[in-house]
RNA sequence: GCCGGCUUAGCUCAGCUGGUAGAGCACCUGAUUUGUAAUCAGGAUGUCACAGGUUCGAAUCCUGUAGCCGGCACCA
């Protein structure tokens, strides 16, 4: 006998190995047609499985949360049957459900395209429309390989190899296709309905490794509901609109070309965003940290020593004379860190234990041979602006300072509207430097410290590990934050560095007299500059606020009349410090206001006979509708006032 | 770097199976002096990414290169 207990508190005992399927018969055969899956003490399970122990059972309709991911799941199988059926001889791989949606990876001499997709989601509807059954299997080992080999489905046979031993072998039936599979499915292919939809092909590596075959992914996703499809599509649009590489040729930011793949070219009005943004990060480090700047290139022999050029050669920028006279063949690099640079202004000259913690601030371009394939906007980029800073101090320090830029990185992405973070500690890589002592120190330091920032944040910030993802230098911290519509940024990073001093053979004087190491901790808040700007582009939807605005207003005016008036005001605007222009073409008020929301002026000051008579100004703002009319003394108060940055506010209320 | 796709005017895009390039917006000129998201009329606009090849003839077909886009891999 078993007993279940019910979502109702109800507890029934039933006959051992008794199905989910005849228990929800029991209770009505209209509960046994609408469940998809029922859930055993919290876990999913086919509901044609045997019960064979006392639990809280659950029925699921395919409505429910938690049956999303079966729908997407049991899609990808009909995907890949439907894909197999098409085009016999392509093999099958695997099809898990990612975060929104599906995938499945075939392996095929000729490559999906995309105009396959709508022939594959046909087939699809059909194969849902038949309405197999799913129905387990457990299968021997050698049978499972056999068949699979038989079949010519050797990545399978891979797979069957891959699953541990203490693991059963479970194969799922859709009417005469199966799959290799740990399920669980639904009951049958109809209950994936037909909010189905296939989003894309790409190619993609067997296991996730360059070395071995390619293969092409096919993604989807489903829904329980055609209107879930729907928003789901109708966001995508959304994010497609904010699109930082559209915004910015659209508001005149930048720009790329062939000739500088990589690189940016940044126009007047980017640049300005780009220098205000560092201008609030210089604010934020007054006081703590002392700005330097070392150079952009430096032999090859530094590199050497720091291990960059063991590590990441490939990925460096070499330099040499150009000349074909001199027999300088000096090796130069230019610089994809800052590091190796700022460990020497630090050895530069005796440093005692009074001068630490030392702390190094640069925004220094750094320059790193990426690969063609990850360039990607302002996102990935050749050539970038860090916000970099390296900390010198001692071991005893250490946690302190971590928590130091910890409060210093939450409290800039609080300034820029960011308030949901993670922090993430990123632990020893395979490939690396140092001794496991070293890496036990620093690694046990820093989960004390990740633990601290999630108590101190009273739980607002989430924390997690990532195993083996550390620089080959030190463990670090990776800041997670989340913009506007939901997307997540790796950003700031803050990391302990037991090695590189020691490489570099930096020291400073002790209490004792003795010579000793100091730590280093490198640390960035905006990470790359030119790809913060760009994931707050996406996250403002070019909507800056007024702080950062690049053209902050535009005086228009509505007839050639008001001409005189309107530069007395941009006069005045720019002598409170506003960046304003003037629009006083022969057009239609219109026409200018279309003009400038379309290019996301946040202010507009409209004059005409009636303000120029009264020392007026008509403010309309961007994607508000009406507008406020008011002395032009009040609207220019108003808009300094606005236009502060959030760290000045703060500091003058502190002041005040 | 790998797989696939794309590259036509400043921007967004047409251009059927090869017959010698188009639209809208922007731009220029003129008229219009206008009250909050497109005033009217006229005009100019191209090494069809680049380099080869096939062909009587290539934006169109083939090959290579570059860049971009979507993924994958990478990200000190």
């Amino acid at each position: 006998m078993v007993a279940l207990t019910f979502p109702d508190g109800a507890r029934r005992d039933y006959p051992d190995n008794i199905t989910g399927l005849d228990v929800a018969k029991g209770i009505s055969p209209s509960l046994a047609k609408r469940t998809v899956a029922m859930v055993l003490d919290g876990q999913v399970a086919d509901l044609a499985d045997p019960i064979e122990r006392n639990a809280k059972i659950e029925f699921l309709t395919r409505e429910d949360a938690r049956a999303l991911e079966l729908i997407r799941h049991d899609a990808a199988h009909v995907m890949a049957e439907a894909v197999q059926s098409l085009w016999p001889g392509t093999q099958v791989t695997i099809g898990p459900v990612i975060e929104n949606g599906f995938y499945y990876d075939f392996f095929r001499n000729e490559p999906f395209t995309p105009e396959d997709l709508p022939v594959i989601e046909k087939r699809m509807r059909e194969i849902i429309a038949r309405d197999k059954p799913f129905t387990k299997e457990v299968w021997s080992r050698e049978e499972a390989k056999r068949v699979f080999r038989d079949m010519g489905e050797q990545f399978k046979v891979e797979l069957v190899d891959a699953i541990p031993e203490d693991q059963k072998i479970k194969i799922y039936n859709q009417g005469d296709w199966f799959d290799l599979c740990r399920g669980p499915h639904m009951t049958s292919t109809g209950k994936i309905g037909n909010a189905v939809k296939l989003m894309k092909v790409a190619g993609a590596y067997w296991r996730g490794d360059s070395r071995n075959p390619m293969l092409t992914r096919i993604y989807g996703t489903a829904f329980a509901r055609q209107e879930e499809l729907d928003a789901y599509l109708r966001q995508i649009e959304e994010a497609e609109k904010r699109d930082h590489r559209k915004l910015g040729r659209e508001m005149d930011l930048f720009h790329f070309q062939e000739e500088g793949p990589g690189v940016v070219f940044w126009h007047a009005k980017g640049w300005t965003i780009f220098q205000e943004l560092i201008a609030y990060m210089r604010r934020r480090l007054r006081g703590t940290y002392d700005e330097v700047n070392a150079p952009q290139m430096l032999d090859k022999s530094l590199w050497e020593t720091s291990g960059h050029w063991g590590w990441f050669r490939e990925n460096m920028f070499m330099a040499k004379s150009a000349g074909d006279e001199t027999d300088d063949e000096r090796i130069f690099a230019i610089k994809p860190m800052n590091c190796p640079g700022h460990i020497q202004i630090f050895k530069h000259g005796l440093k005692s234990y009074r001068d630490l913690p030392m702390r190094l601030a640069e925004f220094g371009v750094v320059h790193r041979y990426e690969p063609s394939g990850a360039l990607h906007g302002l996102m990935r980029v050749r050539a970038f602006t860090q916000d970099d800073a390296h900390v010198f101090c001692t071991e005893q320090q250490m946690a302190s300072e971590c928590h130091r830029i910890n409060e210093l990185i939450l409290s800039t992405y609080a300034d820029f509207g960011f308030d949901e973070v993670v922090v993430k500690l990123s632990t020893r890589p395979e490939k690396r430097v140092g001794t496991d002592a070293m890496w036990d120190r620093a690694e046990t330091i820093m989960t004390k410290v990740l633990g601290e920032i999630a108590e101190r944040s009273d739980g607002r910030i989430k924390t997690g590990i990532n195993p083996g993802e550390g620089a080959f230098y030190g463990p670090k911290f990776e800041y997670v934050l989340r913009d506007a519509i939901g997307r997540d940024w790796q950003c700031g990073t803050t990391q302990v560095d037991f090695n590189l001093p020691e490489r570099f053979g930096a020291f400073y004087i002790d209490h004792d007299g003795a010579k000793k190491v100091p730590v280093m901790i490198h640390r960035a808040i905006c990470g790359s500059m030119e790809r913060f700007l760009g994931v707050l582009i996406e996250h403002y939807a070019g909507h800056f606020p007024l702080w950062l605005a690049p053209l902050q207003a535009v005086t228009a005016t509505i007839t050639s009349d008001a001409d005189d008036y309107a530069n007395e005001v941009i006069a005045a605007a720019r002598r409170v410090g506003l960046r304003v222009e003037g629009d006083l073409r022969n057009e239609k008020i219109n026409y200018k206001v279309r003009e400038h929301s379309l290019a996301k002026v946040p202010v507009l000051l409209v004059v005409g006979k009636k303000e120029a008579a009264e020392r007026l100004v008509s403010i309309r703002r961007l994607g508000r509708e009406g507008q406020q009319v008011m002395p032009l003394d009040a609207a220019l108060s108003a808009l300094t006032d606005e236009a502060v940055a959030p760290d000045v506010r703060r500091m003058l209320k502190q002041a005040a």
